[in-house]
RNA sequence: GGCGCAUUCGUCUAGCGGCCAAGGACGCCGCCCUCUCAAGGCGGAGAUCACGGGUUCGAAUCCCGUAUGCGCUACCA
């Protein structure tokens, strides 16, 4: 394929949601399949709906997911600026050259005007529509207007009769009457250009090949390529996605919550599995093929395998692939990962404040190996390890069990005391070569000793295997415990 | 309302005329493993392929219609 460069083109009106960035992840990933370029295009043509801080979100979520860009803000580019409202000149030349050309006229309806024109179209069930009035001003009537001091936005002239067809790579022919099309606004009021014309101008400027972008644009496409024609360009080929639904299968949005990217990151989710997941989201390889890393999508990503229908985003099954890309990092790579999730703050999801920070290095090395498979996000982590760190408060029942007595269970601590204290290595093997016997020697069930001594030594009564949970606690955390439990238990 | 797109297990999907009385994955259920919880292994339930007509020797796959869903229908993107 020749030259291949596409774009991601987000409005800055917030943090992205996984609609939006799986659409950056698509054209990202033909990019590179490609041996293309990736663009970074900001679309911030609405003054009204910026959102502070949401440019420096979109460009974080992407650098989180490691979907580096060749061209965009920040690092620039021979077609730059990269932000459209840093291009205004261009966009008012084009629009004036449309005018100039007779594919475009000045509209001086004011949005009062435009309101009470559907309204009263709603009355008589028609469809709502810009009527053109302003379409066929005579010279004199603009030339007064203007001097009235009234504001005006360029409308596109649509062909009132004919056709536009064109073809997605995805859908196939799509062909729209002209007559359904109405007149546009390309430039507003306040000299911005609408997404029409700003998106038309840049993609060509930017000497874009194929446009990839959420389905919801498939309807505004044949006014695009009105527009390709009338400016005299030749346009892109098109690829519409198909979108990710809310569970009530609408188009996803605030109203289903639509998670920022970012809060993915912070609920503990590795990148990696997002990729992998949001990848599946209106992708596949083949038949059974789920777990794909970077380089195996990008060696294998092609349009032909892009579905058609839109998909609900099944959090339980990110969940389970999370967990699936948690086993696979080296222990010592998780433990890395999962310090920002353990140190923060308490009220972030952190460890309790009573432990202090920094953790020690070499006590959570030997603490990530029994927890890495049960992990399914690094949030979790510190509810699974908290114990490793603070002695927990627990009922003394807890002890007990299901079937212990009082009395057995004082015996039982009293006598895995006297064993550690002995115990010459204290390590999972040995302790497992001394305890699992002494069961036997009180008679108890090794399910219920061992139960006995996870709670005494944890503080729960779940939690890692018991023998390597001791170990990486040492001997003393464990003693001390001991102790505790057998005057939790109280006199005998 | 108009226009457009879509329609395979609850969800993500495979399927591009015979290999499909539909395969995989998540979730769910059961069994195994087992010191708890996980992880892992094995098995199961779960889709008359939206419906109705065609075309064809043969259709989930092609065509038409209907229904349903979604999208667009802004001086929002």
């Amino acid at each position: 394929m020749a030259l291949v460069r596409v774009r991601y083109a987000p409005s800055p009106t917030g943090a992205p949601h996984v609609g939006n960035i799986r659409t950056a992840l698509f054209n990202w990933l033909f990019a590179r399949h490609h041996g293309g370029s990736f663009i970074v295009r900001i679309e911030d043509t609405d003054q009204e709906r910026l959102v502070p801080g949401a440019l420096e979100a979109i460009l974080e979520g992407l650098r989180w997911l490691g979907l580096d860009w060749d061209e965009g803000p920040e690092v620039g580019g021979p077609y730059g600026p990269y932000i459209q409202s840093e291009r205004q000149g261009l966009y008012r030349q084009e629009a004036e050259r449309l005018v100039a050309q007779g594919h475009a006229y000045r509209c001086y309806c004011s949005p009062q005007t435009l309101a009470q024109m559907r309204e009263e179209q709603a009355r008589r069930q028609e469809p709502p529509r810009y009527d053109r009035r302003c379409r066929e001003l005579s010279a004199g009537e603009r030339a007064r207007r203007e001097a009235a001091g009234e504001r005006w936005v360029v409308r596109f002239q649509t062909p009132l009769a004919g056709q536009t067809p064109f073809d997605d790579l995805i859908r196939g022919q799509v062909v729209f009457d002209n007559a359904t099309l109405d007149d546009f606004v390309l430039l507003k009021s306040d000299g911005y250009p609408t997404y029409h014309l700003a998106n038309v101008v840049d993609d060509h400027a930017m000497r874009i090949s194929h446009v990839m972008r959420a389905d919801e644009w498939l309807a505004s496409t044949p006014r695009h390529v009105l527009l390709y024609a009338a400016l005299g360009w030749e346009p892109p080929q098109f690829a519409h996605l198909p979108m990710i639904l809310g569970p009530d299968r609408a188009k996803l949005s605030k109203r289903h919550g639509a998670t920022s990217i970012l809060e993915y990151r912070d609920k503990g989710y590795l990148p990696e599995a997002m990729t992998n997941f949001m990848a599946l989201l209106g992708w596949s390889l083949d038949d059974k093929t789920e777990l794909l890393d970077r380089e195996e999508l990008t060696r294998h990503f092609s349009l032909e395998r892009i579905g058609k229908t839109g998909a609900i985003f099944n959090l339980e099954k990110l969940d389970w692939m999370n967990g699936v890309y948690i086993r696979k990092l080296p222990p010592a790579e998780l433990a890395q990962r999962l310090l920002p999730f353990l140190e923060r703050p308490e009220q972030e999801g952190g460890l309790p404040e009573a432990v202090a920070r920094p953790l020690d290095r070499a006590y959570l090395g030997r603490i990530v190996p029994l927890i890495q498979e049960r992990l399914k996000t690094l949030a979790e982590a510190p509810a699974l390890v908290d114990f490793f760190f603070l002695n927990l408060p627990y009922e003394p029942s807890l002890l007990l069990g299901k079937r212990l007595s009082p009395e057995a269970a004082r015996a039982g601590l009293e006598r895995a005391q006297v064993v550690l204290k002995g115990l010459v290595a204290f390590e999972a093997e040995a302790l497992e070569g001394v305890l699992r016997p002494l069961a036997e020697t009180l008679g108890l069930k090794a399910g219920d000793f061992f139960g006995l001594l996870r709670v005494a030594v944890t503080g729960r009564a779940v939690a890692p295997p018991l023998f390597q949970t001791m170990a990486a606690l040492g001997r003393a955390r464990c003693r001390e415990r001991l102790e505790a439990a057998i005057k939790k238990l109280g006199p005998a």
